[in-house]
DNA sequence: AACTTTTGTCACCGAGCGGTGAAAAATATT
DNA sequence: AATATTTTTCACCGCTCGGTGACAAAAGTT
């Protein structure tokens, strides 16, 4: 009566509930907990079976990325094509999506920084999973709008979406960052406006191109 | 021979070689190795001295904490105030010169990925310290400048900090970040261009102020 | 010299980890 | 029904970890 109720056995079935576990896991404990016993005990089966199904940690971990990978439009969600004209407006509201999305998704937090805490092939393989998808995702709502040629947008952005990563982390594991509280609805709101500041800012105003010393 | 030379015995000697033995650890395997036995195998002593010299690790930490801070300035360096006249100047500098400290300085890296993998009383503390000597190297270097007054420069500046922060961890563990490689020293120009075309966009331009929906 | 205190070492404990070989239990095949 | 195959569990290994009590050796004290 301790243990689940072991009805029938499947193996696809019990593939699917050791991928919940892992993610449970993950999600609940960080990786510093990902391992094949927690995560056998999450799943409320032997760990033998990790070994068997999946060849061990490597390639849980693969599917648990191509499923992530799956869902990471799904989290982002559209982008209203009639509020967003220029590629101001765009950039904009791609990175309020992106905050809101991490924010609300322990998941995507723990494996954003786990990337960063260790430097593993696993993690770089993870890094390049999201990484493709967010891309993928990006150039999928860009739509026909077309970026300005004038400034290196790829860094500008990078740097605008690590803002907004590292802010959330910071949020979600400390409640703050550089002396700005991040708990509230309140404290998100001068994030955002702070965001929108910056995007606008760098790319509304024709002549706030790049310039020299 | 396989030892140190254990010529003599003093104890502030041994707690300053046990501190920088902690540092190493710290910085050449990450928060994850940092623990009494590999701490003490690296310092050449026994593990027993930690608990009775620093009363754990939490103490150790704490000192390693304190020192941190002292030297945050120094790592930093002054701002030339010959050639920052304007808020969007210093800011602007003040984040280049972070980003460099943050780039050669594997401790502090490996410190602030710590926070944010991590969410523990002893992090929490360290994050308070490392923003407290930050805030404090701002203030000291600001001189006369005074920010603007219409926009939330804290909010701003933290987002700022933030994605220059996000960078080189991204940098230190995977070599790249949203598609941009982090590697060379053409990479990282890249990054100083787009975060001085972010920060004289939004502090340079006298009407870019924030604007309504 | 006999002693106390400080400094440092050693041996051990229980717990959790990743990993593996073998048995048991359910299902499929004949 | 008997056999083979798949699915699942169990028992065990060696290792490292954080933590502690007991002991050895140097240094200070009387």
């Amino acid at each position: 009566m301790t243990k689940k109720a072991n009805i029938t056995r499947d193996r696809s079935g019990t593939e699917r509930v050791i991928v919940a576990a892992a993610k449970r896991v993950l999600a609940e404990q960080g990786f510093s907990a990902f391992g094949v016993n927690s995560i056998a005990r999450a799943a409320g089966c032997d760990k033998q079976l990790i070994y068997r199904y999946f060849g061990g940690l490597d390639g849980l971990i693969e599917v648990l990325g191509r499923e992530m990978s799956d869902q990471f439009g799904d989290m982002l969600g559209p982008i209203d094509p009639a509020t967003c004209v220029t590629y101001s407006d765009f950039i904009e509201h791609m990175l309020l999506q992106l905050l809101r999305a991490l924010r609300q998704s322990e998941l995507l937090l723990r494996i954003a920084a786990w990337e960063i805490a260790d430097a593993s092939p696993i993690t770089r393989k993870l890094a390049q999973v999201r990484g493709a998808a967010l891309a993928a995702w990006v150039k999928d709502q860009r739509g026909p709008i077309a970026p300005p040629t004038d400034r290196d947008v790829g860094a500008i952005n990078a740097a605008l979406i690590a803002a907004v990563q590292h802010l959330a982390l910071s949020a979600h594991a400390i409640g703050e960052f550089g002396g700005v509280r991040l708990a509230d609805e309140a404290d998100w709101s001068r994030v955002e406006t702070a965001v929108s500041t910056l995007v606008r800012a760098t790319y509304s105003h024709p002549d706030a191109s790049v310039q020299r010393g």
